[in-house]
RNA sequence: GGGUUGCUAGCUCAGUCGGUAGAGCAUCUGACUUUUAAUCAGGUGGUCACAGGUUCGAUUCCUGUGCAACCCA
């Protein structure tokens, strides 16, 4: 296949020329080299002698080989400034006809802006005081078909960003920063749980039954086995059986998947924490949950108070916690206790509200969806919410000195549902029930009701020790530290319909 | 699912009260051995998203489709 011609579909006068300065290159012998090794990265060179006076560096005479893509090109006749980029940042080189050769000079001149070169050459400041390399010998690693976006105004259409994931990070440092602080706070947040003892595991990503939270899933088929598998819409079941294995202390960081429409909030698939702590209940587990986060807002970002979305969020003061019927109260001061304990005054209230309601729902769900209207978009700096019902919780223990509720809590911040943890139901006839009850639930319609997992119930059965779990949602916790506005921003390959 | 907006050169965008289009960057030719979005001079480049309709004539008006963004449910 080397020798063939790329097939390009959309092709212009720019790619045509191109196409032919490569079919050049090919005569001249190999058109695509792999044996430059550069020994230097941009940043490495401007740490290390961005601050030496022009005069000392001339002294030094530090040979240096770098590589990458061309991103600026001024040609002054004999002499030429290119800018090239690698993965740490950019670098000037100053390439001269005296100094590379003539051949090369000629041949120089002719490659573009995108082309993949390796440079070696002496680390020196211009007259201008800009750290640069003054090329000894220059070489064409990678010739580049496609012309780059604008060199000023960069890559702006959404969906091209999206779509050509590959141009948005050679154009955009924000898109790559964005990249790159994902990639540090999944590395805090490892670092944070196996600093105290938790153990990273893999569980199935394709389901018999799936199960662990309420969503539809994907289904696939199994070809040998005739038999349909589904992808997980959350690995909560299998985590608490190796709890049940003696995993004391495990976490997961992983992709789920939910056949739900896409948003600025969903996609498809989205990575998830999850973590199961035995020997602790929900308690633990926000204390747990706010010093992770103070750790990775700080670790990643430096700090603890930030912007984003035009609010300051302050991460290092202790989180806000109250309930479910408490931040009812906070946000919308005219609806009393009285009315959201009792069913059918809770049913005017969401009527008022202009909610619709089920006629199977009890008064659990009715309080959570009133919830949802009045407060939770407002939930705007870190803050806990605890005692959620137990109708809306199917696999959270119950509460001890109230059974309508269970003990559980949601985190939210940026007015968006960022993390979710209860003690566990260690009950396995308990938890039997609740699945019985979710089967009725799918028998009546609810196709995001749960299936009955007979094994989860064995495993309980051998005894689940006193846990506590959460899953914590990784794509909206980057979007909050990143300020970006989607979710498709922060995933390198958001989910599109085909072109 | 409903609504609004967008789709014009490789990129970023103008524009045509209906007479088939422009700018900057990129690209091409020429000049230039310390530039900084280099500069200067001169060129090339478009099924105006797609399909219909109205019209002498549609990129422009109308309808539909596709993709995207935003808002609502």
């Amino acid at each position: 296949m080397s020798n063939q011609e790329t097939p390009v579909v959309d092709v212009n006068e720019q790619i045509t020329l191109r196409k032919q300065k490569l079919a050049d290159k090919r005569k001249q012998g190999i058109a695509f080299p792999n044996d430059f090794r550069r020994d230097s990265l941009a940043e490495e060179i401007a740490t290390e002698y961005g601050d030496k006076e022009k005069s000392e560096l001339e002294e030094l005479g530090k040979k240096v080989k770098v590589a990458g893509r061309i991103m600026l090109f001024r040609n002054m006749g004999k002499a030429s400034f290119i800018t090239i980029q690698d993965m740490s940042g950019r670098i000037q080189s100053y390439v001269r006809k005296d100094a590379v050769g003539d051949e090369v000079y000629e041949d120089f001149k002719t490659w573009d802006i995108g082309d993949i070169v390796g440079i070696e050459g002496t680390v020196f400041k211009t007259n201008k005081g800009e750290l640069s390399v003054k090329a000894s010998s220059i070489r064409l690693l990678t010739k580049s078909l496609r012309p780059l976006p604008d060199k000023w105004s960069g890559l702006s259409d959404q969906e091209t960003r999206y779509r050509q994931r590959y141009v948005d990070l050679i154009v955009n440092q924000q898109s790559r920063e964005t990249f790159i602080i994902r990639s540090r706070v999944v590395k805090a947040i490892r670092d944070f749980l196996e600093s105290r003892d938790f153990l990273e595991v893999e569980t199935p990503m394709m389901h018999v039954i799936p199960g662990g939270a309420s969503a539809r899933p994907f289904e696939t088929h199994h070809n040998a086995l005739d038999m349909p598998l589904y992808l997980r819409i959350a690995p909560e079941l299998y985590l608490k059986r190796l709890v049940v294995g003696g995993l004391e202390k495990v976490f997961e960081i992983n992709r789920n998947f939910r056949n739900e429409g896409l948003s600025t909030r969903h996609n498809p698939e989205f990575t998830m924490l999850e973590f199961y702590w035995a020997y602790a209940d929900y308690n633990d587990l926000m204390d747990l949950t706010e010093a992770m986060l103070r750790y990775t807002v700080e670790t990643v970002l430096g700090k603890t108070v930030f912007e984003s979305g035009g609010e300051t969020y302050n991460f290092g003061k202790p989180f806000e916690r109250m309930t479910v019927l408490e931040a009812i109260m906070k946000y919308q001061p005219e609806i009393t206790l009285e009315q959201l304990t009792d069913m059918d005054k809770a049913r005017e209230v969401a009527k008022r509200l202009k909610l619709k309601l089920e006629d199977s729902w009890g008064l659990g769900r009715v309080q959570i969806e009133i919830f949802e209207e009045v407060a939770e978009h407002k939930l705007i700096q870190p803050t806990f919410i605890t005692a959620y019902p137990a109708e809306v919780s199917p696999l959270a223990r119950r509460n001890d000195e109230d059974p309508f509720i269970t003990d559980r809590f949601e985190f939210f911040a940026g007015g968006r549902e960022l993390a979710n943890g209860f003690s566990e139901l260690n009950d396995a006839e308990d938890q039997a029930q609740r699945f019985k009850e979710q089967v009725e639930a799918k028998d009546a319609g609810d196709d995001e009701a749960m299936h009955y997992d007979a094994d989860y119930i064995r495993a309980l059965e051998y005894g689940l020790p006193p846990t506590a779990g959460e899953g914590i949602g990784i794509d909206r916790l980057v979007m909050l530290l990143t300020d970006s506005l989607s979710i498709r921003d922060v995933l390198l390959f958001p989910h599109m319909r085909p072109e």
